[in-house]
DNA sequence: GTGGTCTAGACCACG
DNA sequence: GTGGTCTAGACCACC
């Protein structure tokens, strides 16, 4: 279910919490579930249990799952998430704006890059059948 | 000349490191102009001289400054870095790009926020007397 | 009767104890009325009876409860804890005073908080009816 | 600087964050200044310094202070937090206002024990010298 | 020297 | 069985 990537620099507990929270967000993980147990996918990733735990805590922490001692550890519902996260990307877009006058790439051109980006994308899907179908007129 | 945040999380050396990269970017520092001495920039900042000889060395292996022994660091040609860097911002607006089905946003939704950016930059700058000139056309 | 809330941190025991002292303090469970026999609410709360049976054990030790052997648990009679609780109650606002001076809040301030909650209060009442009479003058 | 409780059924870390948020709430750790390294406090209270490392990482999530990787952790600026203290603090008085009526006591009771508790407070005071003044009018 | 991460192994409370 | 805390001891990056 997760696979560790020992030549990242960043700490394997939050390479955990990241992978978790990419799961619940995409759904595979859904509200209510039961996440594998601590010793268990310690086990399963042959690193220590007390890792585990502190990547869990973390999700615990930011709402991403729930514990109940003897029980186990669940996802919890994360509608109304979505908000916030669509803000965050917006901040991560403006961060990346801001840096365009001083490579000298024009407004213009940033917008045929991401035209052209959708364009293959959208080629992609077709070959491959069309099951994702495009999102359209959101918010 | 450099101020450290010792909120920020990054090492102190790290953060040397970006911001003189920023200077010689905007041209602030110039080609052959020389950089403070290890042994100053280390009282002025009151920190290790180590840590400041470990961001000079990071520079150097990067290609911003060139160490002259016994006469101390200069800064070096940068002219030709430009292209690396939009290539390296246009893999940073894909990352971005990737992350927006699942976000439910729109292609349509991100030109507008993108579009509405530059026309609040556009305003500022009017008011401010128009001193920066507009990028055009450029690559 | 009783509903679980795994999302509390409080062990699962400890949340069956206390819904059953506030429904015996609140009258809902007459004295001398018999309690669910451990294996039924086990099922309808479908947690192990190990867990009820603790619970039933804390109730008893509390004196809320005594157990006939082979018949089933019963209400106690609970006439008389009433000013115990009264005096933990005041313990418990005698802590929140003692916050009061860091915390830069006046006593005239806090007087006013609680009068105002109270207005609140009968606003609320008199429209749903009136049903639950003031309580003037006790003690 | 810190004792410990073993009687205290919390966890040493929560204890340890509990001592350090109350010191430092009181002015007694100022802005800035260094906190005992994780070590240090640790042969102090002669407990694993994993557990230190525990409590401080939960005071820089909350705030409270601030790590420097080499340096040391040193406490934040807590201003501007007072605002959030005092809505706790009536969100407490809340949960109490609410068990008045099942406990018999009546707004006036409660009142009235308010009153005496600060002109007891005032007695005391008056005795030992009145150094610190009342607090009049806040907010 | 400092903080930060990780392991191995133990103990406890809960179910 | 589950989660949660703690210890002892190690290693790393940073200053």
């Amino acid at each position: 279910m997760i696979m560790l990537d020992y030549s990242d620099k960043r700490p394997i507990y939050e390479q955990v919490v990241d992978k978790f929270k990419e799961l619940i967000y995409k759904g595979v993980l859904k509200k209510d579930e039961q996440m594998p147990s601590v010793r268990s996918l310690a086990v399963e990733l042959s690193i220590n249990p007390n890792t585990i735990q502190r990547a869990y805590g973390e999700l615990e922490r930011d709402g991403f799952i729930y514990a109940v001692k003897g029980r186990g550890n669940y996802v919890s519902d994360i509608n109304g998430m979505l908000p916030k996260r669509q803000e965050d990307f917006y901040i991560e877009v403006d961060t990346l704006l801001e840096k365009m006058p001083e490579l000298e790439i024009s407004k213009e051109r940033l917008i045929s890059h991401i035209t052209s980006y959708f364009i293959e994308l959208d080629k992609a899907r077709q070959k491959s059948g069309g099951e994702n179908p495009e999102i359209k007129g959101h918010d």
